[in-house]
RNA sequence: GUGGUAAUAGCUCAGUUGGUUAGAGCACCGGAUUGUGAUUCCGGGGGUCGCCGGUUCAAGUCCGGUUUACCACCCCA
């Protein structure tokens, strides 16, 4: 009997931990420098906090079935709803702004691709309890900050940045109605992903003269690139407006300064450009949405978020503006290899032992622990192989410092306990001593403090 | 869920129009030499050629199915 993974999900040797662990540090490490806070949820959950967030269709991408108290379940897709259900079930009690982060495994039964997989981990950050375009902003610079520390510099990655509240005044403009405008909006998602007839057969139903409009729409998706396009058009857009919406317009215009401005103080401006072909999937975004991609566009989305300020309270919480991202490690990890930025460290410990298969093991095994018991991580020949063979392996490994514990045949007069030979691996300079712990230990120490050996005295 | 391509050792791959006991490099293990993070030499283990079935005197090679991976759809929270 063969058992191998079930198809999307993955092994990992300890090279492959190595990459993940770089990755979730980087992650954790740039949380902490914003001071977000980690919290976490169950990897299982009621189906219907699913279902409930976006509808049946979503039943068919989930691994979920029914426990022994038939109970309907399922595995996470997704961290949002649980960090809603947490966040609006404390609201009262949580000081905002509510500032979390988690990283973690989900799972989505899908055919697996490049780029997707049925087991993911994903770092997510969100912010709530604040509406002001100030924490839009500090996500993006949180986004930002993750990638360039994994050492994607804005040649290598673009944030995409969106706002769905003038994609509605954009749809409005044309008339459209609250159902034809979610319809449409799918299809401007998917505008760069579909050939123009098929949009346009999707688009057909909804308005009269889908081919210019849609004209009309991807030439601005193209000139619309920097704030001053941006406000130009929608002011101009505005202008046949009821004065209602013009005062909308401008109202949001503003925020966009506010966020610009913002990313611009934070540094972060190099990474993003302004393109509306973004809209994002789902519906429940609310106001800016943002994605990040490799610069030249190509391969998935690395990571994606906005704001949701309606989901805390559809799934039974309070009112709470939010906005948050997420970003997966399967393309990440796809993009640091082809950019050969993936870390080639391998894992070293800090003191290596040698034994000569002659010498006694005890003292060896005596200084080992004292050295682990005072934080350090020491590696033990298992095998008594030639001294040679030990050292040259344990050169491969490459300790900081090595311990060559050798037998006392040669001077047995000066070496009654044989004598062990203190090894600095960087500069390969030696010290030999008596095999006593007394003078071995604050040897070893010194050199694992300082760097190199103490003076002789 | 639909279609296309692929599958030989842990990895990268050879394998002639179907023809004895299926190969190489790297890796791994052992031995000799070598004490300064790829020395050199010798030896070794490891594959029911993804799986099942068919055609044939004979299948890694041809045919069908199946599984998995990749690619394009669907979807992408």
């Amino acid at each position: 009997m063969q058992f191998q993974t079930l198809p999307g999900f993955r092994e990992f040797y300890p090279d492959d931990c190595l990459l993940r662990n770089h990755l979730f540090a980087t992650w954790k490490s740039c949380a902490r420098a914003y001071a977000y806070s980690e919290y976490d949820a169950p990897v299982l959950e009621p189906l219907s906090l699913y279902v409930e967030k976006s509808g049946e269709e979503i039943v068919g991408q989930l691994f979920h079935f029914t426990d022994r108290g038939e109970r309907e379940v399922a595995l996470r897709p997704e961290m949002t709803p649980s960090l809603a259900r947490l966040v609006g079930a404390k609201a009262n009690a949580l000081k905002r702004p509510i500032r979390w982060f988690n990283i973690s495994e989900q799972y989505r039964y899908e055919r697996p691709q490049k780029g997707r997989l049925r087991a993911f981990y994903q770092f997510n950050a969100d912010i709530l309890g604040i509406a002001e375009p100030t924490a839009d902003a500090e996500l993006i610079a949180l986004l930002v900050a993750s990638l360039k520390g994994l050492g994607l510099g804005a040649d290598s990655v673009q944030v995409r940045l969106s706002d769905r509240l003038l994609w509605h005044v954009l749809l409005k403009a044309a008339n459209l109605s609250a159902e034809a405008t979610t319809a449409v909006l799918a299809v401007v998602d998917k505008l760069g992903r579909m050939p123009r007839e098929k949009s346009l057969a999707a688009l057909e139903p909804w308005m009269d003269d889908a081919s210019s409009w849609l004209s009309g729409i991807e030439a601005m998706m193209r000139e619309v690139r920097d704030f001053l396009a941006l406000e130009t058009y929608f002011v101009e857009l505005a202008k046949p407006l009821e004065a209602s919406d013009r005062k909308f317009v401008g109202a949001r215009l503003d925020q966009w300064r506010i966020l610009l401005a913002e990313l611009d103080a934070l540094g972060c401006s190099p990474f993003v450009q302004i393109d509306l072909s973004i809209v994002r999937g789902l519906a429940y975004y609310t106001g800016f949405v943002f994605e990040a991609f490799e610069a030249t566009g190509e391969g998935r989305a690395l990571a994606g978020g906005g704001r949701y300020d309606d989901l805390v309270q559809k799934l039974g919480g309070p009112a709470m503006p939010a906005v948050g991202f997420a970003m997966g490690d399967v393309t990440v990890t796809d993009l640091l290899r082809a950019k050969d930025l993936l870390p080639r460290y391998f894992e070293k410990a800090d003191v290596g032992l040698v034994v000569e298969p002659s010498a006694p093991r005890a003292n060896a095994l005596l200084f080992a622990q004292t050295l682990r018991a005072a934080g350090y991580s020491v590696e033990m020949p298992l095998s008594g192989q030639s001294l040679n063979k030990q050292i040259k392996a344990m050169r491969q490994k490459g300790p900081r410092l090595m311990a060559i514990f050798k037998s006392a045949e040669e001077d047995l007069a000066t070496y009654a306990d044989g004598r062990v030979e203190l090894l600095d691996v960087a500069a390969n300079v030696r010290r030999e001593i008596k095999t006593d712990l007394s003078l071995l230990v604050p040897q070893a120490l010194a050199f694992l403090q300082e760097g190199t050996f103490a003076e002789d005295n």
